[in-house]
DNA sequence: TCACACAAATGAACGATGTTCAATATCTAT
DNA sequence: ATAGATATTGAACATCGTTCATTTGTGTGA
């Protein structure tokens, strides 16, 4: 067929990211299908190598949507938050990955097909998200060196992140664990209490 | 052909399994071919069926080895240690890692096709190398809730965990993190002295 | 208005995957 | 030696990502 004008490229770029978003929810990766998405959107295969240049591509389109929808949310539960900030990012942290797991541990289990690293619009999605972190860590901590504080965030984004991976692989149901969540969110008031 | 009393079942297995290990190392989740994997050990795809029932059968054989060399690993490094045995420990989590990344990675990016649970016999295989690690944070915390010092060697792991992935995701190196192992021990440190 | 040139969209073709299963080859027991 | 049981095979199937010659729609200049 090819309907050239029923929508520009920008507006092709988001049917195709949104339905994908959509597949990858509720496949999950291993289950995902460039060939599906393409017909629940009314193209053709082609078309995704058109507008994406390969699987890689539609896949580190949709995983930035989901990083910024992360970005969004953990944003917005910062805005109406209390007193304690810290709590709030650790329960954003797990909430958001608790209601989108399978999009959330696609963001970690995509790797590009050759091996190297993803490119650089995309790692500044994630610059923007661990940004967000890095400064409320950094308002703890008035007038440390910022140098280690960046570091100090980075390490307490691994530890969150350590215990919400576990939490959604259910490798904590195997062992026993029933409160990641305040596990990870106990592991970083120590690390704060000790670098004050 | 047929060479049906070339190997024994268990011979077989061990055939299957080392050499999958070995391709697994090379090319990595992703690029793991079942059908590579038996041409290599001269046996048709058909036999790995026979043999491990499916596609995820052999790559949960593959893992429970890698899991068992693990372990192995762990309590060699533990057995000609010094007094800061929980720094060997963590060094040896990232030591194994760094060593055999992407066998280490497919323990965690793998997942039954069902999308359940793995099964008791692999469980068991996780359980054992968790438990190595229990033990030595029980003897750094004599006199502790047994119940809360298990609680607390769970969070443990999850913290290393979360630096070592990050560590082999090369998301430290794009955050520009240099030494993820020294921050994940200090956390643990942190940690210990607080329940202390 | 019409024809031409350009670009978007297509989908068959290709090689590869996991999976199934009838056919075949081999072993074992009688 | 023969028959029954079992191990092994590999063609067949559906599906995947990827490529690219072909078709179709659009915009422009005569």
């Amino acid at each position: 067929m090819g309907r050239r004008s029923d929508h520009t490229r920008s507006e092709l770029k988001q049917l195709f990211v949104e339905e994908g978003r959509r597949q990858l929810a509720e496949v999950g990766l291993a289950g995902f299908s460039a060939r599906d998405v393409a017909k629940r959107v009314g193209y053709s295969i082609g078309t995704v190598y058109n507008v994406f240049g390969s699987y890689d591509g539609l896949i580190l389109a949709i995983n930035a949507l989901t990083l910024e929808l992360w970005t969004t949310y953990l944003k917005a539960r910062l805005a109406e938050a209390g007193e304690d900030r810290i709590a709030c990012m650790v329960g954003a942290y797990f909430e958001f990955a608790a209601a989108h797991p399978k999009t959330w541990i696609a963001i970690y289990e995509h790797h590009m097909a050759d091996g190297g690293p993803a490119p650089d619009w995309y790692q500044d999605v994630v610059a923007e998200l661990m940004g967000v972190v890095g400064r409320e860590i950094a308002a703890v901590l008035p007038g440390a060196d910022p140098v280690r504080t960046a570091a100090l965030a980075r390490s307490l984004v691994a530890t969150v992140h350590g215990h919400c991976s576990f939490a959604l692989y259910n490798t904590f149901r195997l062992l026993g664990e029933t409160q990641p969540e305040a596990a990870a969110l106990a592991r970083v008031r120590e690390a704060l209490a000790a670098a004050s």
